[in-house]
DNA sequence: TGTACATCAGTGAACGCGCGTTCACTGATGTAC
DNA sequence: TGTACATCAGTGAACGCGCGTTCACTGATGTAC
């Protein structure tokens, strides 16, 4: 609060800024890459002068980053935030935890659910910042190595998120710091791609939201499995009761 | 050979047609998108006339069409070739096969070399292709509609590929056809991706090829265990021997 | 074997247009005293 | 509370340039008779 009246002022006045983020969001997203924009066209679309541009940005790669980095500061907690509020409608905070060993069926039940939950959160999120994701999945690929960096940025910072809050959460004890990188990067890498798929194809929508789920299972049973633990999975999938209690 | 004279008159002739498509390549692989191109800059590359273009293309999408065509006829009977001569040099022709019930663990060694085998020369062959490489997944999800839907069809062409060769070889007999049709899909997107990184990041070749090996084996196991047929997995991972001969 | 014609890749000049960028200017808002 | 000055978003005109596309032409190769 303290801080907000500048941040505040900087906003109003920085009216032209937001038209012209906008504007880019809205002219890439219908099949253009973001250095194919010419920068009279983007002030057209913004009903500005062409001139403006110039007054916020040096380059259509410093607006590209701007978009990046607002997209990117409104995802990260909130994503955190569910996956802690999944686990913990499995486990209440006050509770005791359970383990892989006492109770594999309870603990895979609780890393099924913060899948399910997070995969939803996500995919849901990316059809609400449509034009951002278009543009964020077509620049990770693209043709400025300004945006592609700060995209695969944005990639290994959610890779690493979800190792982190995998970790934190206790889902996966059994797997090693190196195999979670290695497994959170391949889904965040899919995450984004069927995001896509998501987004363009509305009638497939529960299909690929429950492929999704699937396949983020299938990579981290398989990890668990190939890493030497396959005995716990059998246990949960066999549903052998808890130990103890 | 009978239908090759008129071939070859084609590719005597259509030299410029050459000249352009390597010119877009080139100019493409240099951190470009191949809308972004100019007719003019293409022709000035190839060491034309700008006007030579359109003796052969009506458009830039065309010639990128033009440029998918090419590349996909190249890889996709060579890879199907492969997987062949890599399941039989663990099963011989002659020899009867394996199944997974009476000897898992050469049944998991037949695929595993397989995978092998065919991750390698999948990067193998994206390495001398480079370029070709770069704007296919650059393109994949680029802006124009045309070459995206093109790609796509290569990556579900590759994909289906897979299935049928694993289908085929017996290499994951209890996986249903929709099963491995998903898995092989999310494969093919893997591969794509890590074959970029393969292109730009040469110190870490053999650290990714790695990672797309254990990355195929940990989904496909993931999808054996998942449906079912955990057991199987376990006892090819302990090395039970076979049960006769 | 020779001749006439068609096809086709490639040339070179010319066009009008939209582009990025610059300059000098305006008017509103914030700041110092 | 008032005044003078600085800052800053936005304007509008002007520039030179490279672009896509057209036209009429050339010269080599293939084809019919």
């Amino acid at each position: 609060m303290a801080s907000k009246p500048q941040s505040l002022t900087k906003t109003v006045a920085a009216q032209g800024k937001r038209l012209l983020m906008d504007a880019a969001l809205k002219l890439t997203a219908q099949s253009r890459s973001i250095n194919a924009l010419g920068l009279r066209e983007l002030a057209r679309e913004a009903g500005l002068n062409p001139n403006t541009f110039y007054r916020h940005f040096k380059s259509i790669d410093e607006l590209g980053l701007a978009i990046i980095e607002e997209m990117t500061s409104q995802i990260r907690l909130p994503l955190r935030a569910l996956r802690r509020q999944a686990a913990e409608s499995v486990v209440p905070p006050g509770m005791a935890d359970v383990s892989w060993e006492t109770n594999p069926a309870l603990s895979m039940q609780k890393a099924t659910l913060v899948t399910h939950q997070t995969v939803r959160l996500f995919l849901d999120y990316a059809l609400q910042n449509r034009n951002a994701f278009i543009m964020g999945i077509r620049e990770l690929h693209g043709a400025s190595p300004a945006l592609r960096q700060a995209l695969r940025k944005v990639m290994t910072d959610f890779a690493a998120d979800m190792a982190d809050d995998i970790r934190q959460l206790q889902l996966l004890p059994m797997l090693d710091d190196a195999t979670l990188k290695d497994i959170a990067t391949a889904v965040s890498r899919e995450m984004f791609q069927l995001a896509m798929d998501y987004i363009e194809q509305p009638e497939q929508r529960e299909t690929i939201s429950n492929q999704a789920e699937l396949l983020v299972t299938t990579l981290f049973t398989g990890a668990v499995l190939l890493r030497g633990h396959g005995d716990l999975v059998m246990r949960a999938l066999r549903g052998t009761p808890p130990a103890a209690s």
